[in-house]
DNA sequence: AATCTTTGTGTCATTTTAACACTTTGCTAA
DNA sequence: TTAGCAAAGTGTTAAAATGACACAAAGATT
């Protein structure tokens, strides 16, 4: 055994996942609402998270808790960042939670937190395991998260805006089909700003990353707009050429 | 104790330090200089690092380690991403690495890396404790490291040329008095490719970063060069304002 | 005095960004 | 049926940023 406690190795590693969805108004986020603890405290909610295995790699637990914890599978799932204060989990209604589900409600853990993007009427999440229950939320309107999840989200919002100055990754947000309105929208739920329409339509124009469709929405009350899809291709040719400038 | 051995919670976190460093001419990085092994290995190069203790984060275990590894302090820390494959402590030259300085050498390791920019004259570095020999190394001419530590390499890399893009952290390379000709090839030098000189100082001078001193380069066999110094008030006021465009 | 090396400087054409308003379409309600 | 409503869709102009490009000035060396 090591000499000293302080290395005495007994950490824990957990994957805790930012799954942003868009709902063609805000930006929302997947969460799990806690049972209020043995005190009528208020809703309490916390990030899809979990601990790893020490048989898979950190992208293998990601994708693996959130198919536990969520139902989602197969999606965009890009690192963000580590969170390791000695306090994240001190908080009085966090540890009546880790006593109820850990083994070792005392041990240390480090985290390892992921973004993903998903289309919020694609899939049907699927409470199971100790996700009791699982709500969309919109990112604007939170204030506060269990453990130290508030700053992990928070920080998953900065890169994933750093993100999008270099790369689309917001179509990964829309179903296939869409128009550019929703895709507008978007971007601005996204960055948390306006954008002008016609700059905004110019320069999608320009990237050409969008095809446009020959159909229209329906049943809407006023003049329908056109349905666009992704162009995989042009997007494939421009990354390979290095353009990197997809920012607003 | 945990009922499946998945989920044993042996887990070791360590830190890896990538520290780059500028001498007026390529971008290096701080190196340790491993013993060959028993076999008439070459010579073998792995990024400063170590195991956390439990009772410090890991901001401040990056801190640490670099301290008593390279004597390093106070210096610029910016943490960079997450490794956790399976077969990371694998390779034949290192499990016997392993098992000279570690106490379980078989222990499943999650390293988080940092990275960290210092102006190379300005210190000297200390190797201690099992890093026998530090030495500077021009990243270019890298092609292979201890462990993962190559692709943490690039990875830091790659984070540090997208960060460069809205912060100019690359002055942290150079010291208080310097010339534009050296920021221009730090800049260089970072980004892997050749920038107009008269483009690059259009822009430095636009953005109102360094102020020019009354005093010149002495003793080159050239006109010499004036000295600037970074403004660091004009810094913060354009962070303030939200100014995110520092790119080349 | 001539030579050498690096510093330091300006213009022009092109591209990118920002600001800004009205017509069109299809549905709804009178 | 028609008038009104709501969002879609579209172009111009001015300002700013970028990219390409060449030569004179300073000081050291011979």
């Amino acid at each position: 055994m090591p000499a000293n406690n302080q290395n005495n190795l007994n950490n824990g590693i957990s994957v805790d996942c930012v799954i942003f969805g868009f709902d063609f108004e805000k930006l929302q986020i997947l969460l799990i609402e806690r049972e209020p603890g043995k005190k009528d405290n208020p809703l309490d909610y916390a990030l899809p998270g979990d601990l790893i295995y020490n048989d898979e790699n950190l992208d293998q637990a990601a994708n693996r808790v959130l198919k536990e914890l969520t139902g989602l599978e197969n999606i965009y799932l890009e690192q963000s960042a580590a969170f390791g204060s000695l306090d994240r989990t001190q908080r009085e209604s966090d540890r009546a939670w880790l006593e109820s589900v850990r083994d070792q409600p005392d041990l240390r853990v480090i985290t390892i937190s992921y973004y993903s993007l998903v289309n919020i009427n694609a899939f049907d999440p699927k409470p199971s395991s100790f996700a009791s229950k699982l709500v969309w939320k919109p990112v604007a309107e939170i204030e506060d998260l269990a453990f130290d999840h508030f700053d992990i989200l928070n920080q998953a919002l900065d890169n994933l805006r750093n993100r999008l100055k270099i790369r689309p990754i917001g179509f990964n947000l829309l179903p296939e089909k869409f128009t550019l309105s929703q895709l507008h929208k978007l971007y601005e739920a996204i960055l948390g700003r306006e954008l002008d329409k016609r700059n905004f339509r110019r320069k999608m124009a320009k990237l050409d990353l969008v095809v446009r469709l020959d159909e229209k929405q329906q049943g809407v009350p006023h003049k329908p707009s056109n349905f666009y899809k992704f162009n995989t291709e042009n997007y494939q040719k421009l990354i390979e050429e290095g353009y990197d400038n997809f920012g607003f």
